[in-house]
DNA sequence: ACCGCCGGGTGCC
DNA sequence: ACCGCCGGGTGCC
């Protein structure tokens, strides 16, 4: 619930390594992790690989770290006062109330649904108020027994803390009169441990927690072997679907709908009697608690996502019956009602249909929606008058057709659409994905809710079949709300693309995600977690998962467990993850055969060896750099100066690339000096200056006035014809001739450029336009249109389309397809050796039907080659993360700082 | 009748 | 509500 996931304030935490290493506890207990690919829970991320770790401060963090203090025993008292009711060992959850006009001091007990069940004992509250307020201690409680008691019940209260605060709890207590029991013997054994037992710090009873464990054992036993068999079934898409489905596809699509239409009860529930019962929690209740009608799909980029949730919306509507979708009868159809016009090519905010293509400029949506909608008598006289009456009337003697109009009619009462969020960068990709996947006879109306004009009617969204929007889009609406459709219209459907984008709980756009009212909920993603367990609870919010959407609940019977190394937790984890998640990678096998068969990919490394004059500008600088970084290591303030050393880092890194790159620090003194904002005004500056004084600067190539002025990332005005002579005539050439070598064997051949540094790629243009190649560019500053022009162009195969794209590292993040390239050059290591992998398989992926050539340009004996061992070394520590011990955040900074020791060679 | 005892009214915070 | 607590009724054994 919502209402979860305002809990606490919480800084907002981006990942670290630290977090990262302390999943390795995952590994240190769990013998049965090979379920787990490593992958699947650990993805690092570029940036934030050498970020700096932020203090831990947030309360649930706290708890990461909580020791028990120990027990108590409490009374719940004016439970006739309240409906919540609980089963002897039920988690209960306590609440402090101020606001009670009784008693400043009440706390309020809560079962696992959030219903009251009585308050603590005035005397013990009064006691408690104090260490709740100050959160010196989360205090949790369990009903041992007497749960049935009509005035008062027992609680066992359990007290969870910073060990530095433990002294002061006790302390407090003992002014009260309480004092707490250390829990390891005997006392309260029996309750413990049978059954709301195993969250607690499992190794004190081991006893009585073995045969604890070998139930849930057998019950796991159970549920997996069930699931895996669901896993490998496969099933048939739709009749309209016009792609066919690869094995593992049908086999997504099989799972998808068995979730969507379980009738089961959920992971941990069981029936008892009249009863369902939480095995976790001990929380029953009457009511059948829903299952989780969706799940992650957690399939590997390339392997499908998009067309395995397109399938699913066209085959499972209601009742297990596909979406009836509008028929088209022929061609003659499609013809009369379109205006063929590209998708692409339509204004913001406007509608795209399928297979229709029609864009709404300025016309209301509904009348719009009219064009070509045959089964929607009025409308469709209204705009398509002599024609369509035609088709209409043709298509109504058809049988096939009418039973389709007559089951629209009957499911026109049921909720039809399916909302998709998606990150801008994708979005085009859906729409050409529908296109693609749906069988042109069929009609189906999409609607792209996004930009100024988009329609407020929830009426407009509800009848669509499917609905596209942003995360921001979503976000943004989600802030009002009350003027949201979005947030209006109870979906079928709700998919999130790219899903891991809400794996921070206290993000708007994750609370904007939760908040939607769906019957389905299915979260999409490659990485479903990736740098803690933590990711995994705003992904289980979102689906809505009894109980653990409330944070309380998680914490006590999955989190914690799992973070202090109890097997029974892991376990747990294990079976939730398995029960609502499908996930495979490139390599995994369908009836012994690859996934995916994917062309052969080869990395080359090419070292590059400076020119004299760039080791020389780039010896200067190294050593300025050096000598600054050193004094920072002498006086101890490396990592508080992090920000100016990343940025000398950065432009020895540029000097690699190109010297123009990173000219001005060059003969600016001390580097690191100007932020980005002072170097944009710099630059700003001397444009105007150029402009304003004419053209009196000096070019300082020819020393001569300007002709045809070109200034510079750095600021520096040259005339256009000499810099690109010395353009010419340095070493960019490797990529040049290993380029020029290419199109002689094979000009159809087409390559991606890669750089980090945009500035570096608008160097290379130069050479390439003198060379004749015909490219297009792709980086951060494109608009989303221009984005899917410069990829369509790309991915043309027209003879004349461009055999070059330049891409920045990080544009457009995941989901970009370029499949028609075949090499890549990458002129600069990342950081992180994941960022260049996912670039990698921008062209590497479903689709590409060539060998894959890599090339790396790394330049010798430079800090690039020093990137490159780091890069290795942080592959190992990825692919042993499970065995490596928990890092202090002390020994987190020695590490940060050996890397950059290890970066500019001191 | 300054106590004890009895039995009815009453009851979270 | 099988308790405790309160306060009124009551009063040899």
């Amino acid at each position: 619930m919502p209402d979860s996931l305002c809990f606490k304030p919480l800084r907002s935490s981006r990942g670290s390594i630290w977090k990262y290493l302390q999943c390795g506890q995952y590994g240190r207990t769990g013998d049965s992790l090979h379920h787990f690919p490593p992958a699947f829970f650990f993805n690092s991320e570029p940036e934030e690989v050498l970020s700096i770790d932020e203090p831990s401060a947030s309360a649930d963090e706290e708890m990461d770290s909580a020791i028990l203090f120990g027990v108590m025993r409490g009374n719940v008292v004016g439970l006739s006062y309240y409906t919540g009711v609980v089963n002897n060992n039920e988690m209960v959850a306590l609440q402090r109330e101020p606001s009670n006009p009784y008693d400043k001091n009440a706390v309020k007990v809560n079962n696992v649904n959030g219903d009251q069940v009585g308050h603590i004992k005035r005397e013990l509250a009064a006691a408690l108020a104090h260490i709740m307020d100050s959160r010196l201690a989360k205090v949790e409680g369990v009903v041992p027994f007497g749960a049935k008691n009509v005035f008062t019940m027992p609680v066992q209260l359990s007290f969870w803390g910073k060990d530095e605060n433990r002294q002061v709890v006790l302390n407090h207590l003992k002014q009260y009169g309480f004092k707490l029991d250390p829990m390891a013997k005997g006392f309260g054994s029996n309750w413990i441990t049978k059954r709301a037992g195993p969250s607690y710090s499992a190794p004190v009873l081991p006893a009585v927690q073995m045969s604890a464990e070998q139930l849930m054992t057998e019950f796991d036993k159970l549920f997996e072997d069930l699931k895996e068999d669901d896993k490998t079934r496969e099933m048939e898409p739709a009749e309209v679907v016009g792609t066919p489905l690869l094995p593992h596809q049908k086999q997504a699509l099989a799972w998808m709908v068995s979730r969507e239409n379980s009738k089961e009860l959920p992971l941990f529930w069981e029936q008892r009697n009249n009863l369902y019962y939480n095995t976790l929690t001990n929380f029953a209740e009457k009511e059948k608690p829903e299952n989780v009608l969706g799940g992650i799909l957690g399939d590997d980029m390339g392997l499908g996502k998009t067309l395995e949730a397109i399938a699913l919306i066209l085959t499972n509507f209601h009742d297990g019956k596909p979406l009836p979708v509008e028929k088209r009868e022929n061609d003659q159809s499609y013809q009369k009602c379109n205006v063929t016009e590209k998708p692409e090519k339509c204004e913001k905010g406007n509608t795209n249909k399928l297979g229709k293509r029609k864009c709404e400029k300025g016309i209301s949506k509904l009348h719009k929606e009219a064009t070509c909608s045959f089964q929607k008598d009025t409308d469709f006289d209204l705009a398509l008058a002599e024609p369509a009456t035609k088709v209409k009337r043709k298509a109504m003697k058809k049988g096939a057709i009418v039973s389709q109009c007559s089951a629209k009619v009957v499911s026109e009462k049921k909720t039809r659409a399916t909302l998709i969020v998606c990150p801008l960068s994708v979005l085009s990709n859906w729409i050409d994905q529908f296109e693609q996947h749906v069988k042109p006879t069929v009609h189906l109306n999409i609607y792209v809710y996004y930009g100024p004009d988009r329609s407020k009617e929830s009426a407009v969204l509800s009848k669509q079949d499917v609905v596209l929007t942003t995360y921001s889009v979503l976000t943004h609406d989600y802030a009002c709300r009350s003027n949201s459709p979005l947030h209006k219209v109870k979906w079928l459907r709700v998919v999130l693309d790219e899903g891991h984008t809400i794996r921070n709980p206290n993000a708007q756009q994750t609370k904007a995600a939760v908040d939607l009212e769906a019957e389905r909920r299915w979260i999409l993603t490659g990485t479903p977690i990736q740098n803690s367990l933590k990711d995994l609870w705003s992904l289980f919010c979102f689906l809505k998962l009894k109980p653990f959407a409330d944070r309380e609940w998680w914490h006590r019977t999955i989190q914690r467990p799992v973070t202090m190394g109890d097997q029974e937790g892991l376990r747990r984890l294990q079976a939730l993850v398995k029960n609502i998640t499908l996930r495979r990678t490139k390599t995994s096998k369908v009836n012994g055969k690859a996934v995916l068969e994917l062309p052969e990919r080869k990395v080359f490394v090419q070292h590059i060896t400076l020119s004299e004059d760039e080791r020389q500008i780039y010896e200067s600088v190294k050593n300025e750099s050096s000598a600054v970084i050193g004094r920072y290591f002498n006086e101890g303030t490396v990592l508080t100066h992090y920000a100016d050393v990343l940025a000398l880092l950065v432009r020895l890194r540029q000097l690699c690339c190109h010297p123009h790159l990173a000219k001005n620090t060059s003969f600016s003194g001390i580097p690191g000096d100007s932020t980005p904002e002072e170097l944009q005004e710099k630059l700003v500056n001397k444009i105007k200056l150029v402009l304003s004084s004419g053209s009196d600067e000096e070019c300082t190539i020819c020393l001569d006035s300007l002709t045809f002025p070109v200034i510079t990332q750095c600021a520096h005005v040259f005339c256009k014809p000499c810099i690109c002579q010395v353009i010419r005539s340095e070493q960019v050439s490797a990529l040049m001739h290993s380029l020029t070598e290419l199109r002689k064997k094979n000009p159809m051949i087409k390559s991606l450029i890669v750089s980090q540094f945009t500035a570096f790629l608008s160097i290379i243009e130069t050479p390439l336009r003198e060379s004749g190649f015909v490219f297009v560019r792709l980086d951060g500053s494109l608009t989303q249109k221009k984005r899917i022009e410069a990829i369509q162009c790309f991915q043309s195969s027209a003879p004349e389309s461009p055999t070059i794209m330049l891409l920045s590292l990080k544009a457009g993040g995941v989901g970009l397809n370029l499949t028609a390239a075949s090499r890549v050059f990458l002129m600069d290591p990342a950081w992180n050796p994941a960022a260049e992998e996912q670039c990698f398989d921008r062209c590497h992926r479903l689709g590409q039907k060539k060998e894959v050539i890599i090339t790396k340009f790394i330049v010798k004996n430079s800090v690039e080659e020093n990137m490159v061992k780091i890069q290795d070394k942080k592959r190992e520590l990825a692919a042993g993360a499970f065995g490596t011990k928990k890092m202090s955040s002390s020994e987190m900074k020695q590490a940060k700082i050996k890397e950059i020791k290890a970066l500019i060679d001191i």
